[in-house]
DNA sequence: GCAAGGTC
């Protein structure tokens, strides 16, 4: 083929991924291109003539492969101790084409230059537009005049790629804007906070849930967070539930016809003395009246159609597939052509949409052809155009079948069962519902009301085709009004509240969809993450537990007031996308109002960080590891004058502090510690024009002011041997390099140390791990009098319970902290005491709870073989409840 | 070593 010849308008088209890009060019080309490499191995370029309303056109589709670009902090911000965090919020980013994407930009530079126009085939989101503008980018800056269109499609099939290749459109900037700002937010958040949370607490604890805590992130995300939220609340909610036993009446009738169950129409009541008065009354007079049959036809109706949230939970609970299984697949029957796109939102069928046509396609399968056959058939009345769900992304139908298999050889049962579930849904949809009889009996015993109902399914309809669907009933026997029996029995019946259970898949995906946490492609990413990050953990019935990092986590920002592990600021986001999307709001606009709080909360967060030590503390040991050790690069502020040989460096601790430290601590412990409100400090090159080199700032009177609060406040000496250093003392040896630091204002100089105080105590006791013994108090071994250690058990008989411990690992000396006989008051504070206090702060976020009656999310069951903490109403012997009492009458 | 969003 000569390319581009004649007046042929040479075409750039760019797709997504290269599976679109062949697929776009065989649908256009009718079969017949040709191919040739790409400067990336994966995006091959296709070429063939093709005509653009009657325009003779030389096409040539290649793809990129998702975004061609990343947003990323400029060099100096890169390197995790390059900065304090809080200045990731308006520290410049840029985006720019990574390495492995390198080839893919050439590509598009070269063919763009010997273009005239460009299409874009990117998916029709809001991701899609934004990879869109970073092609153009690329593209108008090797060619600034080409003619850019975009190509709008939501299915791999003939007729609507020519079609959208017929209506080209041009970009919508709108659309990537928001994705901008996102991206921006995302990042800004994600950064500072993981960092922050890492730094804090990886070296102060012994974490330990991947064996090795050197590689461990304690990453925070705007989706990820609120995800392991829903997790964590849910896991209190069950924490907190009191089993309360209740009671209720049950009567039964057997006839000829068969055995009817009546249920109380009250209910269940708490209050046993009242309960047993009514139950008494009714056996006293156990005549059953028929006071009402009511005879109704009810309808099932089919689902809506199938969005991508629907096609994860319904193949979680159907065939117990993993969200994150259940995507690849479905993908993968994607670009094989058998299924529509499998990321939307939509759930609701365009009136364009030749829904016979897709039904058509399916009369042949051996199992449900005949079905689709009846649906197509006017006089069989079963089809029924489909409900619309409410929802609509503007980008791609319901997920439905375009292709006809019966099954391909290369399938896995997972493809062939995701198929059926697609395709049976299609067909369930578009059917009429199913109708059922009920009949509902009301009788009364004694003044108290009871009913029993039975169903009789009188037309399947959709449940023929969709076997995932079950409506069961019973067959109820006849009564008439004014009829009277003595019931064959009449029960008072315990049962105790249960708390809800632990959050499935689908219902996690369920709480995502609905407060908009992640995206269609995304949701099982997040879900997948709070796994690896050992966060979560999930069992072999697909239901979530939070581990006690992850419970830690949640718990230090709730008791901080803080709700960054709630939806609500990614739903606010979700909102303000919107709005850039639509043009309400600018973009500049909801990055700055909504980088503005975000940094408020960090800096409160870090302010109030003792509350994450304290929940961390709750489960996790603390650290003997010398801090920052392994996290911080090396500055050699000069030699060290106490052991002759080694190097004072510049080091920062987790928290935050800075120190210039001997090297060989702890066999030397020569240190000076900085103040707190640093904010910056390094070594430079520059000497102290005033004074010796080696000055540590001994030369600036405001330093010089806060060193001196700091060491009255105790940490200088604390860590600090009889012969430390006076505040510019570090020139005692043969100075080398100058410490530079700077500084916050001084009115947050409390706030920023509240360890202050605490580490007065332990100054005294010589502890070497400040951090413990600032919430240790004073403990002396009692076997060699060295100061003890306060540790937190994390044995399954004593979680969370603190323990002394005698440093010196030669000496036995153990005792728990609350069976210290020391005056103090302290009790135990384990794990259930934080718990309660963590049930609180989770009811606080709508949750409720009143002696067990939890009418919104308890279940209630039959007490018979459970064993339910609690006593008899009856006698109070919390060994039997009042229906077992012996002493009852 | 960090997010979430694309995708291989």
């Amino acid at each position: 083929m000569q390319p581009g010849g004649g007046g042929a308008i040479r075409v750039l088209n760019v797709a997504e991924k290269p599976s679109v890009a062949k697929a776009v060019a065989e649908i256009l080309s009718r079969r017949s291109m040709q191919s040739r490499a790409g400067r990336s191995q994966y995006n091959r370029i296709f070429e063939f003539n093709y005509a653009i309303n009657g325009r003779a056109c030389h096409m040539l589709v290649t793809s990129v492969t998702g975004h061609l670009m990343e947003l990323e902090f400029d060099d100096r911000f890169r390197r995790w101790h390059s900065c304090d965090p809080a200045e990731l919020f308006q520290a410049p980013v840029r985006k720019s084409v990574p390495q492995d994407k390198q080839a893919i930009k050439q590509t598009l530079e070269e063919e763009a230059r010997r273009c005239q126009w460009l299409v874009l085939w990117l998916d029709c989101d809001r991701e899609g537009e934004n990879i869109a503008y970073e092609v153009i980018d690329v593209c108008t800056s090797a060619n600034s005049h080409l003619n850019i269109w975009r190509a709008r499609f939501s299915a791999l099939i003939d007729r609507e790629i020519h079609e959208s290749v017929q209506h080209l459109g041009r970009p919508n900037k709108l659309f990537a804007d928001a994705v901008d700002a996102r991206q921006e937010i995302d990042l800004r958040i994600g950064a500072s906070f993981t960092r922050f949370q890492t730094m804090l607490l990886k070296d102060a604890f012994v974490i330990n849930v991947t064996g090795d805590d050197r590689n461990l992130v304690l990453s925070y995300g705007p989706c990820q967070f609120p995800t392991l939220g829903f997790i964590v609340e849910r896991f209190w909610e069950i924490q907190a539930h009191e089993p309360e036993e209740f009671w209720t009446i049950n009567c039964t009738h057997t006839s000829d016809e068969g055995t009817a169950s009546f249920g109380w129409i009250r209910g269940h009541l708490f209050d046993y003395s009242c309960a047993i008065s009514i139950y008494e009354m009714c056996v006293s007079e156990p005549m059953a009246t028929v006071q009402n049959v009511r005879n109704q036809e009810k309808l099932k109706y089919p689902p809506y159609p199938l969005s991508t949230v629907e096609l994860q939970k319904r193949a979680s609970r159907y065939f117990r597939m993993s969200s994150e299984r259940t995507m690849k697949v479905a993908e993968e029957l994607y670009q094989a052509g058998f299924i529509s796109y499998p990321r939307t939102e939509t759930d609701n069928f365009s009136p364009n949409t030749d829904l016979h046509a897709i039904a058509r396609e399916q009369v042949n399968h051996p199992v449900w052809g005949a079905y689709a056959q009846r649906l197509l058939n006017p006089e069989a009345r079963l089809w029924r155009n489909p409900s619309n769900g409410g929802h609509d992304d503007k980008a791609h139908p319901p997920i439905h079948p375009t292709k006809f298999s019966e099954g391909e050889r290369n399938w896995s049962p997972d493809h062939t069962r995701l198929y059926e579930l697609v395709v049976r849904h299609f067909l369930a949809c578009c059917s009429q519902p199913a109708v059922g009889a009920e009949t509902t009996v009301e009788i009364d015993i004694a003044g108290e009301q009871f009913n029993a109902s039975g169903r009789v399914i009188l037309a399947k309809n959709y449940l023929d085709v969709y076997r995932f669907d079950s409506w069961g009933g019973t067959l109820l026997p006849t009564y008439n009004i004014g009829q009277q029996f003595v019931p064959t029995t009449l029960t008072l019946d315990s049962g105790v509240t249960r708390p809800p259970p632990l959050l499935a898949e689908a219902d996690l995906l369920s709480c995502m969809d609905k407060a908009g946490i992640g995206t269609d492609a995304t949701m099982h990413d997040h879900i997948k993450k709070l796994l690896d990050r050992c966060y979560a953990t999930k069992d072999e019935n697909t239901r979530f537990s939070p581990t006690n990092l992850g419970e830690a986590l949640v718990m230090g920002y709730d008791e901080m007031g803080y709700e960054l592990w709630k939806p609500y600021l990614r739903s606010m986001m979700e909102a303000d996308m919107k709005s850039v999307s639509m043009g309400t709001k600018s973009k500049s606009e909801v990055l700055q109002s909504c980088l503005q709080q975000m940094k408020a909360c960090f800096l409160d967060a870090r302010v109030n960080k003792a509350k994450l030590l304290d929940a961390m503390g709750t489960f996790f040991a603390r650290s003997n590891r010398p801090i920052n050790e392994t996290q911080n690069p090396v500055e050699v502020v000069r030699p060290c004058g106490a052991c002759n040989g080694s190097e004072m460096v510049l080091k920062r601790r987790a928290t935050g502090e800075f120190m210039v430290g001997c090297r060989s601590y702890p066999q030397c412990r020569n240190v000076v510690w900085l103040p707190g409100s640093l904010s910056e400090a390094a070594v430079t090159n520059q000497v102290c024009p005033i004074c010796a080199p080696g000055c540590v700032g001994g030369c600036d009177d405001i330093l010089r002011e806060l060193m001196e609060l700091s060491r009255f406040g105790g940490r200088s000496q604390a860590a600090t041997p009889a012969r430390g250093p006076t505040p510019n003392g570090v020139g005692q040896g043969g100075p080398r390099q100058d410490l530079h630091t700077n500084f916050r204002p001084a009115g947050q100089l409390n706030n920023e140390n509240p360890s202050v105080m605490h580490s007065q105590g332990f100054r005294s006791t010589h502890t070497q791990n400040p951090s413990s013994a600032s919430v240790a108090g004073q403990v002396l071994c009692t076997s060699c009098g060295a100061a003890c250690i306060l540790l937190v058990a994390n044995t399954e008989a004593n979680r969370g319970r603190k323990f002394y411990k005698c440093q010196d690992p030669g000496c036995g000396f153990f005792k728990w902290e609350d069976e210290l006989d020391n005056g103090t008051g302290r009790g135990r504070r384990g794990r259930g005491s934080s718990r309660q206090a963590s049930a609180s702060a989770g009811r606080r976020g709508g949750g409720r709870r009143g002696r067990g009656r939890n009418a919104d999310g308890g279940m209630f069951v039959s007490a018979t073989g459970d064993t339910v903490p609690g006593s008899c109403f009856n006698c109070g012997d919390p060994s039997h409840f009042a229906n077992a009492c012996p002493n009852r009458r």
